[in-house]
RNA sequence: CGGGGCGUGGCGCAGCCUGGUAGCGCGCUGGUUUUGGGUACCAGAGGCCGCGAGUUCGAAUCUCGCCGCCCCGACCA
């Protein structure tokens, strides 16, 4: 993309309601804008990075096995009457009526959406075991949004519901969303740690929050610094494998790691003390096993190998997408602006070019950016008329972990900059090394 | 929901106390200049001062009501 074809509204200044560090840089790196409180528009570059991160979890999902549909943001009144949580979800549900005055409402998770299809079309265990999942706009009428996207009311979630025949299956699919969410998070370039939580108004003594280490979370964490040294890598994995899925969740859950809610100090004090730590964290995810819990209720059950009619086992799983935007901009900046992990940046590299109007620069930068283009990469061309502080400032801005510099200085010895946006280091290479070099980096990403 | 604060060109703010033709910086447009980390200068454009009522000869400014937004707290798959 050439900037001056692009739509990438820039704040010099930050707009004053901004508190944190991704709300400020999402708003001033023109990712977003506030439509009403807690409720945002995407604009191009958040948009970007917002569908990239979809990306990932859709390709996540899938290698696990898990089947991707769509259920709607409105959602009738009667279903939720019938699990018994119209009433008990409380304020936080926005209701609607409709011109004929029936009650509707903007559905703040589906588990009734999912049961209601899955009892309706699902009769036999040798259906089981089925996970199924979506990506779709969510609305909670939070008391007090805050945050940017961090706590709005209109968020972007994954939330995946298993169903099978047996607790033990069910287990299964547990450890198998904890593992793929770890994998997730790791290509997302986020460490994030699962830790034993809270049920809430979903439900269920059996889950795990996945949380991302940040002095600006609203969650209290205390954990082992074991936890942190895991690394799951690009190791295969064979989701249909118990032993090696339960393994991993073994390994992972066993350095002591809770959120505050399920501290145990006694437990915390036990760890060598060098290992202790006490931080903050920023929820991104939470796995659930519930059991019957809605499938009693609203009799989703199917006839098992006996011919009995039994309520099947189901959890739900949830990654809160849009927010993981802010929470990688919270684990990913400095006072400069945002520094994308390559996995999820919204350009692969930047092109600034320091002399626009000289024949020579506007020819490599030029060239640059078909060469990137034909290696598949996906360029940001700087091409704008401003001088070269500005168009470096606004690239420090927006976060573009490479950036090429393309000046005459170089250009007189035939040579371009690299420069990393997280270490700041550059090296000197032709336009040939430099595609190389990019093509290199982003090499399986 | 309790407490506090703020609504003035796109953004950041001043003016309000003590009513009298709406200002500054950034950005924007045209031009000159400059060109390896937000250049300097010249000339411009752009505002029902959140909305409504009231007081007054006169309201951004005073009064009342409403709406919106932000912060702290409680709350939070």
């Amino acid at each position: 993309m050439r900037l001056t074809q692009y739509f990438l509204p820039v704040l010099r200044e930050t707009p004053a309601e901004a508190q944190i560090a991704s709300h400020r840089l999402m708003l001033r790196a023109g990712m977003i804008r506030q439509a009403a409180a807690g409720i945002y528009s995407w604009l191009p570059l958040g948009y970007k990075v917002l569908r990239r991160l979809e990306q990932i979890v859709h390709e996540e999902q899938q290698r696990a096995g898990h089947i991707p549909l769509l259920m709607p943001t409105l959602q009738a009144a009667d279903l939720w009457r019938e699990s018994g949580r119209y009433d008990d979800y409380g304020a936080e549900m926005l209701r609607i009526k409709d011109r004929h005055e029936r009650d509707m409402l903007y559905g703040p998770t589906n588990e009734e959406l999912i049961t209601d299809i899955f009892r309706s079309a699902v009769t036999s265990y040798k259906d089981l075991p089925l996970t199924l999942y979506h990506i779709q706009w969510k609305f909670r009428d939070e008391m007090r949004p805050r945050f940017g996207v961090m706590r709005g009311r209109e968020f972007l979630m994954k939330d995946g519901y298993n169903f099978d025949l047996t607790v033990e299956d069910a287990l299964h699919a547990y450890n198998r969303h904890m593992v793929s969410y770890i994998r997730t998070y790791e290509r997302m370039g986020l460490k994030a740690i699962p830790m034993r939580a809270d049920g809430g108004p979903i439900g269920g003594d059996h889950t795990h929050e996945f949380l991302v280490l940040a002095p600006t979370g609203e969650s209290a964490v205390f954990y082992d610094r074991a936890v942190t040294d895991l690394t799951l890598g690009d190791r295969g994995i064979d989701y249909a494998d118990r032993g090696q899925v339960s393994d991993i969740v073994a390994t992972w859950t066993a350095p002591y790691a809770r959120t505050d809610e399920r501290h145990d100090p006694e437990a915390f004090a036990a760890i060598p003390e060098e290992r202790r730590v006490e931080g903050r964290g920023i929820e991104v995810g939470q796995i659930f096993f519930f059991g019957t819990k809605y499938s009693e209720p609203m009799r989703a059950v199917v006839v098992n190998e006996q011919g009995e009619r039994v309520p099947v086992q189901m959890g739900s799983h949830g990654i809160g997408v849009s927010r993981l935007v802010g929470a990688l901009i919270e684990a990913n900046h400095d006072d400069r602006g945002i520094i994308w992990p390559e996995g999820v940046t919204p350009f692969h590299a930047g092109i600034v070019n320091l002399k626009q109007g000289d024949h020579a620069c506007d020819a490599e930068s030029l060239s640059l950016y078909a060469g990137l283009r034909a290696a598949g990469l996906d360029p940001l061309y700087d091409d704008r008329e401003e001088r070269a502080g500005a168009k470096f400032a606004t690239m420090d801005l927006i976060g573009l972990p490479w950036r090429l510099t393309v000046g005459p200085r170089g250009l007189a010895s035939g040579k371009v900059e690299l420069t990393s946006r997280r270490t700041g280091e550059s090296e000197d290479l032709s336009p040939e090394a430099a595609i190389a070099r990019l093509r290199e980096i982003y090499a399986g990403i």
